[in-house]
DNA sequence: CAGCCAAAGTTCCTTAAGGGAACCCCAATT
DNA sequence: AATTGGGGTTCCCTTAAGGAACTTTGGCTG
């Protein structure tokens, strides 16, 4: 619902979920990954109302997270990830792999992903960008940046 | 709003955001974790209603991933990350360094994180649990796992 | 020991967003 | 000329978010 606008908070977890922290994004972003890409594919693997998928496809669309492409002389079209796109699936995986851990339960994980540089079924963990060593919450200290204090 | 309910899909991204997927409850994770403990401090933060801070609060230590613990002998509480949503920030880094590339615009990032193996600046970045080899939307191949056909 | 204070909720009302079903538009087929 | 099928709109109903006021619980103060 959200009237509250977290876009123009100087925190960018916030600033993020203004453009997928709506309901139903990361699963229209999930399915287009995947390649479900047109409307009606969407529309029927997710069961979501047409309205809110048109609202939320128009969303992502303007905000520069999906490309809408034409694919037939008719009105028809695609959805596609753009590069700004492609890397919120780095967002995708790491839900997909808390799930995996804490939610998946008995039946076990009902996807698993397999890694094309290794070949072997694996998943996602966090790695400093700088040392290469693990970085999770416990492993930072937050500090003001420049974009701080709005 | 989400009346649709995300936790009965099999789809680990789904059932993620059955958890977290509400308006604020990552912001409200974010500063738990950053050790933004207490009711009122919450509320005064984010800017959030009572009610909805509530219901979220009530929600998430349901779910498993704060914890209410009580620091007087008055009926006052401190909210804490479990184990299990202490995992969770990991998705929160990832949130923040997408909006920090994506969003951040030219005042640069709100926040920076120093990384304390290695003692820099930096950001996470996902590798595979198996090789190490970086591991994006790209490099993988998804498949049905044991949970998968609801 | 009466009154006060502060944290943590609760209640109630208004407004906006999601759900669902029916309808519409456009261009190619038949 | 009628049909089909993708890609949406429209409308109504229900539910959730916002917001402000109110309540509760137990310690503290004079």
């Amino acid at each position: 619902m959200q009237r509250t606008k977290f876009g123009e908070m100087a925190c960018s977890i916030a600033r993020t979920l203004d453009v997928i922290g709506e309901p139903w994004s990361p699963l229209i972003l999930r399915d287009v990954w995947v390649g479900m890409t047109r409307f009606d594919q969407l529309q029927a693997d997710l069961g979501i109302s047409r309205k809110v998928l048109t609202e939320r496809l128009a969303h992502l669309v303007d905000q520069g997270v999906l490309e809408r492409r034409p694919y037939d002389r008719r009105p028809r079209y695609e959805y596609h990830l753009t590069a700004k796109g492609a890397e919120l699936v780095d967002l995708l995986m790491v839900m997909a792999g808390w799930g995996d851990r804490w939610l998946a339960g008995e039946a076990g994980p009902p996807v698993l992903y397999r890694h094309h540089a290794c070949g072997e079924i694996s998943h996602a963990e966090l790695r400093c960008a700088h040392c290469g060593e693990p970085m999770h919450g416990g492993d930072v200290d937050p500090l003001p940046g420049p974009g701080a204090a709005a």
